[in-house]
DNA sequence: AAAACCAAACTGGTAAACCAAAATGGAAAA
DNA sequence: TTTTCCATTTTGGTTTACCAGTTTGGTTTT
């Protein structure tokens, strides 16, 4: 009964959801937010873009000549450059140079604006996006999976099961059951995500993890449901049994 | 009519979704597979934590040590350590050492097989990706949006319009217009998503943009649907009217 | 006059040298 | 014997120097 409250709540309720957890997000490499010089490089470059008359396409000026023209270090030119290369923002040629995207003027400083201001991923939003990301990929898993996939994912569940029962630690089995499920999606780009943002979950917040001790037993089952969903390739019944699986963490979350 | 099957082509037939498209992913940074020396590094780590005596938590040799001893040179170390430091299984220390994550040997182990296999996205998997992420991103931001918010969109979307009308070229606003949406959501990890596969699709695949010349003006009502929507704090309206949009981009992929 | 060519300089990438902070271990003090 | 402290070593991070390809401008050749 409490179960099924839990899972309309994933549902409707997006304003007021895990509004109340506390949020210290430690730093994290590579999902932080930028540093102070970095942010300051990058204001730079954007100026450069749109004072001065630096086309779309054409060449940034040199590392050297930049480091020097902001009287910061060479190292700390790359860190943005690579920075807004990850974004697609800018292009570096080996032995040639770096060139700004052939975008409009306006998305170009749009988008390095939003890269200004994002801030660093709050526990809430992280929680909210693995919850949302897995719902989906248990649904493509149970719609693409292939035989390899879903052996994989039983032998992962079976681990789990095993460790469990024996009274032992099995948080990392958990993770690698959901893991294998992200696998078996098919979806590299949705793998890609799932991959990164589980991490940051699961060392920075160990006590809000999916299968806490006391509830892992009956996790068991929960999984165990997933799975056959999976095997049946039932989509919509795979992810109502997802929503089950992750009510308990919601619960959990919310009532500590 | 064929807008309405194409939206319900969005729902469910997930085998098959897009399966005919032309793949051609280019080098993409920081998204893209591994190199093969950064490959071999990391598996070589992973030797060290499985067959050696090397407890999660303990200290990793040093950076100078192990490049010695791999034979490679101490920049590729630095790569791969911060490429799974990205991925939380190592954590730097500064004049300290490389620690390893304090996750179970069998969840690292597992994490880095999925980390050293994961392919390079495919634009199938992007686009899917981007669609899914962008229904629930406009959910959270009819919820969520402030009145600083809504002026934005609001903005992004009067920009767009009068560039299109102008029988310009409105790519960059069309983008503005849906980062504005995002940054709405209030989630800064799904906002962080969606800035990170975006470019991906604009740059390297340019001609399966959202809103093409051709399709623009019939963009500039959806988005005003959409717009209308999330005004009105209605969800699942918001959802609706963007999968309504998306349909254009569905049919104008699926045709070319 | 136009095309081909070549060398100097300029580029981003990479390897080596350097730095400051933290760990370490032994000696001195209690 | 235990604790404290300091000098040495080791560490990841940073700056510097070097490298190989690209660009470029002037020159030569046709």
């Amino acid at each position: 009964m409490i179960l099924i409250l839990a899972i309309n709540f994933l549902d409707l309720p997006e304003q007021i959801w895990l509004t109340n957890l506390v949020m210290k997000t430690e730093h994290i490499k590579g999902m932080n937010g930028l540093a102070t010089k970095e942010k300051f490089v990058i204001s730079e470059i954007k100026k450069l873009i749109n004072h001065k008359n630096l086309e779309p396409g054409e060449k940034l000026p040199s590392e050297r000549l930049l480091a020097e023209r902001l009287g910061v270090t060479r190292g700390s030119i790359r860190n943005a450059i690579q920075k807004l290369e990850y974004y697609g923002l800018l292009k570096s040629m080996p032995q040639s140079g770096t060139f700004v995207s052939d975008l409009e003027r306006t998305a170009l400083n749009g988008m390095i604006n939003q890269i200004l201001t994002l801030p660093t991923p709050d526990f809430k939003s992280l929680v909210e996006t693995r919850i949302f990301l897995e719902l989906k990929i248990v649904k493509f898993a149970a719609a693409r999976h292939s035989e390899e996939d879903m052996a994989e994912i039983e032998q992962a569940q079976l681990n789990y099961r095993l460790k469990t029962l024996a009274g032992e630690d099995s948080v990392a089995e958990d993770l690698l059951f959901h893991l294998a499920i992200a696998k078996a999606s098919h979806n590299s780009s949705l793998n890609r995500l799932m991959l990164s943002i589980t991490p940051q979950i699961i060392t920075n917040f160990e006590k809000y993890h999916v299968c806490k001790n006391n509830t892992a037993i009956s996790a068991i089952e929960e999984h165990e449901e997933v799975v056959k969903a999976i095997r049946t390739k039932n989509p919509e019944l795979a992810e109502a049994k997802m929503k089950e699986h992750f009510s308990i963490l919601y619960q959990y979350c919310y009532e500590t």
